[in-house]
RNA sequence: GGAGAGGUGACGGAGCGGUUGAACGUGCCGGUCUCGAAAACCGGAAUACGCGCAAGCGUAUCGUGGGUUCGAAUCCCACCCUCUCCGCCA
């Protein structure tokens, strides 16, 4: 959620900005609700005065054994507008309430312009693509002659985008993950979260899921009216940790690792990515979130993103680093840098990591606050980044370290997650 | 699933339906004292929003939402959460 000030003092000039992404803020239409919600907000409190007024004075007449029954009835005829008001207040706000909720973030001035992933500007390269002696399969194929990776038998268990491994392959999708962990946690500095797999509505909105892209989550049934919403990505439980607190100034940045499953609906992206895992119902992710100081947030997204690009090196995985332009990013973020894979199987650069700082965005949502040099409370700026997807990290060292022999070797980083077995074979 | 207890400020803990945004204590900040500290004493301190150039004024907030009332932290209803016991369970 934008700073509702911001919008008030300077509604044309945040719309300008956020028409660099595609997003046509209806500044009329604000205007308007604002204007409606003064008048209503102003005349509702002076009218909550008087009963106040009325209501002390009664109080203060009875205690003195006067007789108050003039003064009651005339509050009550002084009250019976006040209910009316307080309605049209509560629809008014909520109405504005709903306005900014689907307001999406401001890029920030660094972000280039662009409509489509094709005006992202790239920024780096790591490593750099093998050279096959062969011509290189995908994962798909790679798995299928192993044995060991079988979408058929997931579809049968749960239907199309699911995937099920076995065997060493199921082995090495663990060892990634452990390595991550192990990586950010004993190098990086991050503290490890087991969090809930299931979150509450307010949960979603605070990160920005709810209530705009309701479509794209899984949701369970929870009592009568309720429900449980399945996570996305650990970005959720993990910043919500924050929510509706205030931090002491000295603990930022906060820095939580954490591996979880993630569940999305992929309405929408029918007929996109469906061969293979890029793009499943349920997928591992180890994920970086950090709480950070405005004045430091951005300096944190770098870092952040090193830290993801870490693991790539490790695992020798050639890459590539671009920044999303106005058109390309989600929802909630200011700046987002995408890590982008090498898959031989694709000849193509794939996502594998998406490192974004949030600003204020989340952190308005949230309530997640820290005590500034001031001493008062002021927001935090959120960050986040994969670091990294389990499952494309599989496939990447599955298609970058296949042999001729349809076996795969394992990059040496991994060797001691895998009890020292250096290469999986048909 | 059954039975019970409880949710008040950073924390502990009061609070006959009426000047209660909330006693008291601890902690915190400033000051006096001191070479310095401790102790003691004095003073200060919630958050959000609205109106206003400002000084300031106003509104809301005692788990959440509704209700009763001229007036609710206090009464009623529903829900959420925490704790204890029983049952079940990894």
């Amino acid at each position: 959620m934008l700073d509702p000030q911001l919008l008030r003092s300077d509604i044309d000039s945040v719309a300008s900005r956020l028409s660099a992404r595609s997003f046509s803020l209806d500044a009329a239409g604000f205007r308007a609700i604002e204007e409606e919600r003064k008048a209503v907000q102003v005349r509702t409190q002076e009218l909550q005065s008087a009963r106040n007024q009325f209501a002390k004075r009664i109080g203060q007449a009875k205690v003195k054994g006067e007789d108050v029954a003039g003064l009651m009835a005339e509050s009550s005829r002084a009250n019976a507008e006040l209910s009316d008001l307080e309605m049209r207040l509560e629809a008014v706000q909520r109405r504005l309430q709903d306005f900014m909720l689907e307001v999406p973030n401001i890029p920030h001035a660094s972000v280039p312009a662009g409509k489509s992933a094709d005006d992202n500007a790239e920024m780096r390269r790591a490593g750099s693509p093998r050279r096959f002696t062969f011509t290189p399969k995908d994962h798909v194929d790679i798995g299928a002659q192993l044995k060991q990776l079988d979408f058929d038998t997931a579809a049968k268990i749960a239907g199309a985008r699911f995937a099920l491994m076995k065997g060493p392959l199921a082995r090495l999708h663990r060892a990634i993950t452990q390595f991550m962990l192990d990586v950010h946690t004993q190098e990086h500095g991050y503290t490890e979260i087991y969090a809930p797999y299931l979150v509450n509505a307010k949960s979603m909105e605070g990160t920005g899921q709810l209530p705009k892209f309701e479509a794209d989550l899984f949701a369970v049934p929870r009592g009568e009216e309720g429900k449980f919403y399945l996570i996305p990505t650990a970005e959720v439980p993990v910043t919500n940790i924050v929510r509706d607190e205030i931090v002491p100034l000295e603990s930022l940045p906060l820095k939580f690792v954490c591996h979880s499953p993630c569940f999305r609906s992929e309405a929408g992206s029918y007929g996109k990515d469906t061969r293979g895992m890029i793009r499943n119902h349920q997928f591992d992710k180890v994920e970086l979130v950090q709480i950070a100081h405005p004045q430091k947030s951005y300096e944190q997204l770098e870092q952040l993103t090193g830290h993801a690009e870490e693991i790539l090196r490790r695992l020798e995985l050639p890459y590539r680093v671009v920044t999303l332009c106005t058109g390309d990013m989600g929802f909630a973020a200011a700046k987002t840098y995408d890590i982008e894979v090498w898959l031989p199987g694709q000849n193509a650069y794939r996502e594998i990591s998406s490192c974004s700082n949030f600003e204020a965005f989340q952190a308005r949502r949230l309530q997640a606050r820290f005590r500034s040099e001031k001493g008062k409370p002021e927001l935090v700026h959120t960050l986040n980044g994969s670091g990294l997807a389990v499952g494309r990290t599989l496939i990447a060292v599955m298609e970058n370290f296949q042999r001729a022999d349809g076996g795969i070797d394992i990059p040496p980083g991994l060797h001691p997650y895998m009890g020292e077995i250096k290469t999986i074979t048909p």
